[in-house]
DNA sequence: CTCGTGACGGGGG
DNA sequence: TCCCCCGCCACGA
């Protein structure tokens, strides 16, 4: 391709096709999509890019900190918008707004940890 | 060009 | 468990 724009994801949106993947009823932590999209993410930068994401395209309240907690704040909306939508796809949140990422934390395949297995390149690089 | 900001993370007390 | 501090990097003014 000619034009590299067409070719060349733009940083943000690497991390939202990381975001669209996500399944219903699980959640990924802005500091996995870091590591997974590689060096120059970092958990703040994709935080910022989540800012900026389509509402209406990318599932932006699957995305939360490593904390197993909403961070959205009161800056957008009600706290519990985002809590609300998720608990709405089955994720429970106890009574200080966390749900157990062991449990609804989600990684695309090939990226399981890497226990004694090599490190993946990745299928979102 | 520089400066400040932010949907974060991890370590230490 | 909670609170504080520092590092991190894209992006707008």
């Amino acid at each position: 391709m000619e034009n590299k724009q067409v070719n060349e994801q733009t940083y943000r949106e690497r991390v939202y096709k990381i975001v669209r993947a996500i399944p219903p009823g699980k959640v990924m932590t802005y500091g996995q999509i870091a590591e997974i999209l590689g060096e120059g993410y970092t958990p703040r930068t994709v935080g910022y890019v989540m800012h900026a994401a389509d509402t209406q395209t990318v599932p932006w309240q699957r995305v939360i900190n490593s904390q197993g907690a909403c961070s959205t704040g009161k800056m957008m909306m009600p706290v519990n918008l985002q809590q609300k939508m998720l608990e709405d796809e089955g994720v429970k949140f106890n009574e200080k707004g966390r749900c157990d990422l062991k449990i609804y934390g989600w990684m695309p395949e090939g990226f399981e940890e890497t226990k004694d297995n090599e490190e993946q390149p990745s299928l979102f690089e």
